[in-house]
DNA sequence: CGCGTTTGCCAACACCTGTTGGCTAGACTG
DNA sequence: CAGTCTAGCCAACAGGTGTTGGCAAACGCG
């Protein structure tokens, strides 16, 4: 049962393929004959490694933004370097293409998303602002504006957005997550 | 060949229970069958009716922004009179969800996005500004933080930003709007 | 070497999908 | 009232889906 060293290439190959077409069709569209043929491999060899298809799609859909620790730089550049940071994270993870395509209209993918800015941001956030209650929110407002970036950029690719390198999104980009992440709330002093 | 007002019943409740499908599963997950069902009549009508699934799909994904004329509102208002038109309008037509869902891992629907954002607003913004070379990147950035209020908020729902009434989420969401629409570009006067 | 395990392939299953054609009953037109 | 067209239903098709079991070959351990 447990597998062998011997069929690690196949299984690769199958995890490989299958982050691929997960994050180019989505899961409903990218079909297990179509990973297996891109793998070089059997479909029935990837329910043998895998279970079923949700368990493979489950594994090639763990992704972790690897906030830096955002108390450690100026307060007044959290903004920069939090943009910054996912712009180079999102394009060297195919994990958020792959959440973000089958997301929309699968709620496993749905949670995950919510997990992923629940769990990983918000706590941030909260020992950067020392507001836990606000924090949710902030976390919420940065999800709009990132979301949005990687959304338009990388899924719709709309084309003025792809346009825009790095140096000529950030300045626009950054000032809104700064906002957000640390600026007084809307109606306080 | 040409339908009579007989059908006309039949016809709306195919066309109501497909906007309601669609904006809830996206284009693949909703099945001919369960639009069938929900709009109480036989599969085979909504052939007859509408050709295809992709051709009633292309019937329930026409979504107009109706933006309002922003060339006669102070220039300070336009963030937050876009926003709060987008919202408005969002809440009042499954459109944009429809489209939404299905613009991800469907290529006919994101280019109709890409047409809304390309066609409505970056026209809009020419004439606001006088800048028509970068009224492009300024509908581009608009579309980053509206399309991730939406996809947010409506999508995949995130508590926090679910949460948040008009009157909150506002004075967070306009001065975003505000900037990408008529604030200099960063590196300009 | 010989035996048990693992790998991989093939074929098939059961199900669900969009889509089609033919039939019956009813409504409208002359 | 007779004839024509339309509305609606039923059954079926052809293709694609995830998933399963069995069988031959290759491997590795004793």
């Amino acid at each position: 049962m447990p597998f062998t060293d011997r069929s690690l290439p196949a299984r690769e190959a199958i995890l490989g393929a299958a982050r691929a077409r997960f994050a180019a069709d989505g899961f409903d569209r990218a079909t297990v004959r179509a990973i297996a043929a891109d793998a070089g491999v059997d479909p029935s060899m990837v329910m043998r490694y895998f279970g079923s298809k949700r368990q493979l799609f489950a594994r090639t859909a763990e992704f972790d933004l690897r906030l830096p620790d955002l108390t450690s730089v100026p307060r007044d550049d959290v903004g920069r370097v939090l943009a910054t940071h996912l712009l180079e994270r999102w394009e060297a993870d195919d994990g958020l293409q792959i959440l973000l395509r089958t997301a929309t209209t699968d709620d496993d993918a749905a949670d995950r998303m919510r997990a992923i800015f629940a769990g990983q941001l918000a706590p941030q956030i909260a020992t950067l602002t020392g507001d836990g209650a606000g924090a949710a929110t902030r976390a919420g407002l940065v999800a709009t504006q990132a979301l949005g970036v990687a959304l338009c950029r990388y899924v719709l690719r709309l084309p003025p957005v792809v346009a825009l390198t790095h140096e000529q999104l950030i300045p626009w980009f950054a000032p809104t997550l700064q906002r957000y992440l640390v600026d007084p709330a809307p109606g306080e002093p």
